[in-house]
DNA sequence: CAGATATAATGAGTAAAGATCATTTTCCCG
DNA sequence: CGGGAAAATGATCTTTACTCATTATATCTG
């Protein structure tokens, strides 16, 4: 079906660079940069080694090939996934969760352009770097669409927020990797808190946000002395465990 | 003086070791993984190619000691740093603006890292993830503390803090890295910035917080025995480092 | 001190993988 | 069908991590 006998010369061409590329995707999933072998590229596409150096200048050029199929096959996702969603909080929903999700599934694909970064001397003119621009640019514009709806707090660079949110969920996504094979059941919840934080911070709620605050004032004060016992017994515990140390001295 | 001419055959082995390590620490920074080439580490070294085998098994190994030393000292510093401070947000402050600038000193050291979980298939059972485990234990110890005073939120999971502080702080680091050579200048903005978000989410702030405290004489009333206790911690931690500091001489 | 033995260092050699290129095969077209 | 161009091949080259037989150095002993 896929394989549909070609006509042209042109057309076999180009379904054979695909084969390679498709291959090297492949390849790359299981073994990452360092451990695949063109030589087993090659020989998955179906073709010689010499081949796909007619089609690809070097095996960094054919990473960069599947980088690019990759982040492609993402930000279109990405685009078609919020447009359908007017809220802003939804929006970041779904891009913390296909991203997550992406990132799960594909962890050495995505590992592929650490490769490329990793010599930053000049990443900034690197393709892998313009592939991820024009992805970004889905979050950048829910961002700045959100500022203009005051959803969104303005006074942070939006770089910042971008830097915050992908450097978040990459860690998070290899955290849910490292604890289990199956990332589908826990995302979801990862998801959640994630957005929770970002949305509000990581400062204790005062209890008076969703609580009676505005209705006990008083009862809120109670806490607050409450936790600053917790604070002075602590530190009272702490002083006393040095004195145990230095005395054992 | 720290080349001292060693007088037994131990003091003489770790001192090459630690000079292959230095050279390899160089190359590495200069060169990263890939591009570093184990003849120039030795030529570098003052030793012959072969020797470095006899010190480590091959260049992974190398490289695991080089991350060591390079995570070892961050450690160190990062719990050196936070000892004195007594309050959650400076200790958060400071552990930021260790890690940006240490990333964005060091950014080939770190992605060396990067080496280690692209193979994530036992990133869990590698030296470089235990080297990691141990330094955001600083970071975990503080958040646990924060929770403890009632500072930091409780209803979300630690590791995620964590992977959004350092996926964040990383991220941001490979940006002021791509925009200017001179992050020092940058970085002390980015990390308010940061903390800013951290602290108090993304959401635009209903401008309503601050004004509260006028009208809220009892709040104000908390605030101050809060600040009261922060005195009393830091008075607490000054008893401590006395008597460490006698107990020492 | 001198010979013996163990330890350390060396660098030429090996193996593996990316990249090249002379040769062969396939394809197009008159 | 045949000539020539385009495409494919795999043997060969190059580079680099790694090994190992040999040499140098240090330590021990009588």
């Amino acid at each position: 079906m896929t394989a549909r006998r070609a006509r042209t010369r042109r057309q076999r061409l180009e379904q054979k660079e695909q084969a390679i590329v498709a291959a090297a995707h492949e390849i790359f999933l299981r073994h990452g940069f360092d451990g695949a072998r063109v030589a087993e590229i090659a020989k998955l596409a179906g073709v010689a080694e010499g081949t796909v150096y007619l089609y690809f200048e070097n095996k960094n050029a054919l990473m960069v090939a599947v980088l690019g199929a990759f982040y492609y096959r993402l930000t279109r996702e990405a685009a078609e996934g919020i447009e359908k969603l007017a809220d802003t909080a939804a929006r970041l929903e779904f891009l913390a969760r296909h991203h997550l999700d992406s990132v799960a599934r594909e962890w050495q694909i995505l590992m592929l352009a650490a490769n490329e970064y990793r010599f930053a001397d000049d990443y900034g003119k690197t393709e892998a770097y313009q592939f991820n621009r024009t992805y970004v640019a889905v979050f950048d514009q829910v961002i700045r669409e959100g500022i203009n709806r005051g959803d969104i707090r303005e006074d942070v660079p939006l770089s910042l927020l971008r830097d915050i949110f992908y450097g978040g969920l990459e860690y998070a996504g290899r955290t849910a990797r490292l604890r289990a094979k199956k990332v589908d059941r826990v995302s979801k919840a990862v998801v959640r808190d994630f957005l929770r934080v970002l949305s509000t911070g990581m400062t204790a709620r005062p209890a008076a946000d969703r609580n009676a605050a505005d209705t006990d004032p008083l009862g809120n004060i109670a806490a607050r002395l409450e936790q600053v016992t917790t604070r002075l017994e602590q530190t009272a515990s702490g002083v006393i465990a040095r004195q145990a140390d230095t005395a054992r001295s």
